[in-house]
DNA sequence: TAGATTGTTAATCGATTAACAATC
DNA sequence: TAGATTGTTAATCGATTAACAATC
């Protein structure tokens, strides 16, 4: 469960969209100090970070854009999305059927569950949604263990539980819940808040102009 | 700009979900090492974040759990909202409007902007949407220098832009480009990629069962 | 008193930054 | 050759963890 250098993975996103960027601009080649300069980083760890992707730059010269975006890509897991169930198809569990931008990051949403009789059987952003009741045997079946939870607070715990029975090990929580899970199942909790915090503590740590 | 121990504030908001929960099951005083035990901490780094909210426990016993709500709460300004105004009101800004949570967690958005004239007028989840243009004045006559950026990426930069000369100085960005700012401002961009990478990383490097 | 826990200091660990030889 | 940049090592910084005296 240790992973190596979270914050550095953290900022290989960033890194992407410039790059990115660099790319739609016609920018060839790169650089650290370059890199930096638009992330808002030194170039050690802009290196630092690139190293991890095991890209390789020219000495005197830089990194290729392209390289270094296949490279994180790669290294992130992006460009092999994995299959996933999304249990919870209302407001919040259909925005997040509808961020396309979620399919080129890594997950590919194949089925989501619901118990409202209105919407299963309906079909949300090309997902069909299922009765909650198949959730025992189909991750089984189908041999998918990332689950995305956008079910209401009051519900996150059991929900949790019915996904871990049936084979889930890897939970993306949006429920305010902390879960208790088994310690073979991984929970990665989505709260709005902490960003929302940082910025206000942030500002708040700022000289006044 | 420097923020004192940022991996600690982010705890915070987890601490209090779990007193909360304590509250509810009617427990009136907790210690160290039983929240990090519910939290999957030990006792020192809880000690040390509680420290930074000014709440004290008394020793052999533990800390009040209803102080602790209270402490923490304000050391987040929780209980104090900012006001805000959400620009772009489509569909993840609506989500973001519905969003009752939020409320509780700093954020007042007082006025939503948007240029689609079907939107414009209307009242999203109690929060009339405005033209666009309003966007110029607005937070100068109403002293409002929180923003909510909802708008599709390829406005993003421009209407940051819009909302900097309106005299917005904190800009909680949900659009996925880098945005340049001058230095007064600060930017916080909320990413679901990271959460989802760090998912992914996690259980790359879990033992496998 | 015995057990538990705080507040705080010291030790450890990991991440950031600076520096620099190698090299294009 | 001169300028720039990599890859990597060493120095610095900050956060985590362990330890413990004070005290309820």
């Amino acid at each position: 469960m240790r992973v190596g250098n979270l914050p550095g993975i953290r900022r290989l996103p960033i890194y992407l969209h410039i790059l990115r960027q660099f790319l739609a601009d016609g920018v060839a080649t790169t650089s650290a100090p370059a890199l930096g300069q638009a992330a808002g980083l030194v170039a050690s760890v802009v290196r630092k970070d690139l190293e991890m992707t095991g890209v390789e730059g020219t000495t005197g010269i830089g990194y290729a854009v392209a390289d270094l975006v296949d490279g994180i890509e790669t290294f992130l897991g992006w460009n092999n999305p994995n299959e996933a169930f999304l249990v919870g198809a209302g407001k919040l569990g259909t925005t997040i059927l509808g961020y396309d931008t979620l399919r080129r990051q890594g997950l590919n949403i194949i089925a989501a569950f619901d118990v409202n009789p209105d919407t299963i059987g309906s079909v949300i952003h090309g997902v069909e949604v299922l009765p909650l009741g198949k959730l025992a045997t189909l991750p089984g079946r189908l041999n998918v263990t990332l689950g995305v939870l956008t079910v209401p607070d009051k519900h996150a715990q059991r929900v949790a539980d019915l996904m871990v029975k049936a084979g889930i090990t890897r939970i993306w929580s949006f429920a305010t819940p902390i879960l208790s899970v088994p310690t073979h199942v991984v929970v990665q909790r989505e709260d709005f808040s902490v960003g929302l915090t940082e910025l206000l503590m942030k500002s708040a740590a700022m000289p006044k102009k």
